[in-house]
DNA sequence: CTCGTAGGCGTACGATGTACTCCTAAATCG
DNA sequence: CGATTTAGGAGTACATCGTACGCCTACGAG
């Protein structure tokens, strides 16, 4: 052990946005089903195995993924805005960043609790919620409903947004069945996913600011 | 053709329930990731093809848990209740149904749009708002937020209850990446997935109230 | 009893995640 | 500058998945 203690060989060539940037834009072509690792490490030009030298996991690549969508969310709520607008600003911005690349949504799901970006997104939240007056169970219940929500919208509009042709299938039911589902389905197709959004959490504030 | 026009031999053996039992019973107590043809078709007693006999598809398969899971829920809203109470027991009704077999809830996801069951509560919640008041574009609003709630409180209750390991290994954080996400975790611990579920009903329900 | 339908199932194929093992590129130190 | 050492790159292999295909046979109607 006298010497070459410390030989650094063969420089990792890969950086993990890297990884992420390769897998996120084979979902964004081919679909959630499409991401595995032999398409992925054919993506970045190496053998399948090699990947592993990166990442340990399958699960880790999704992270990764999770990681660098979440990267762009603008965590800048106004701060002299009404806690409302705050909350908004927050909100929209996570679902901005994920409703960019629809097919990745479910592994927000998958990774909610493990993934850093995730709970930075949870941490300013809460700080909002604080700053507004909600303290202990209160601001767990606010939270909780308010992640609810998000993570429902964003499931509801990736796997059935009412302007598609989910809603239209409904709406061209015969009455009989599902009377008001089909009635309800037709006003819903003019609907935008946006205004839908924007439309729902705005009735979640309202029921936010109803109880403090 | 002057005979055997109708020959039915060899009655089939199963029905749908039997397999959606055998599967929910599997899934039960093995998880969801030990669902497949081949187990399914083993807990019947059968070899792995015959199933396909009865089920096209894992999907098929799926929407029969589905459609089994939910056939248990009770759709008899109190009819002179207030509109608000009616939401409640229909909402909670499902989520009751939803969660008492936790492993299954990402098939509630998948197959959403696509289950008689599923449409089925989505009728009787429209007909409940529409009988409140809601009508236009004010009930999709309604419905859809509702909707999202739920499957969003579905969702995180199955993959991360606030009494769960997630949030205690929260709670453990150093204070000092994610301070109000560590101390809101501390206070979460004691909350219960009923509560929770309710609280945050209670929340959305107080939005709807505040704009019609 | 006969016959045709449909149930039961064994085999096989492609795809997946990944453990194991090998070869070799390259950075550091003498 | 060359030797040494460590880690990157990759081929092979295996278990498991969904399921297409085709064979055999149980069974009820005539």
């Amino acid at each position: 052990m006298s010497y070459a203690v410390k030989a650094m060989p063969r420089p990792r060539s890969l950086t993990d946005d890297q990884i992420a940037a390769a897998a996120l834009a084979l979902t964004d072509r081919a679909g959630l089903a499409a991401l595995s690792m032999r398409t992925v490490a054919a993506e970045l030009g190496m053998g399948t195995m090699s990947l592993y030298r990166y990442v340990t996991d399958r699960e880790q690549l999704e992270r990764l993924v999770v990681e660098f969508v979440l990267r762009d969310v603008d965590f800048a709520p106004p701060r002299d805005a009404p806690w409302t607008d705050q909350v908004s600003a927050v909100t929209n911005g996570i679902r901005d960043a994920v409703s960019a690349h629809p097919a990745v949504v479910p592994l927000f799901l998958t990774h909610r609790s493990t993934s850093a970006g995730v709970m930075r997104c949870g941490d300013v939240l809460l700080r909002v919620l604080a700053e507004a007056g909600f303290h202990g169970p209160d601001r767990v219940f606010a939270f909780r409903t308010l992640l609810a929500y998000l993570i429902g919208a964003l499931t509801t509009e990736h796997l059935g947004p009412l302007s598609g042709p989910g809603t239209a299938a409904l709406a061209r039911l015969p009455g009989d069945d599902f009377p008001f589902l089909a009635e309800t389905a037709r006003v819903a197709r003019s609907i935008g996913p946006d205004e839908e959004f924007r439309r729902g959490l705005t009735i979640v504030l309202a029921g936010l600011g109803a109880s403090p």
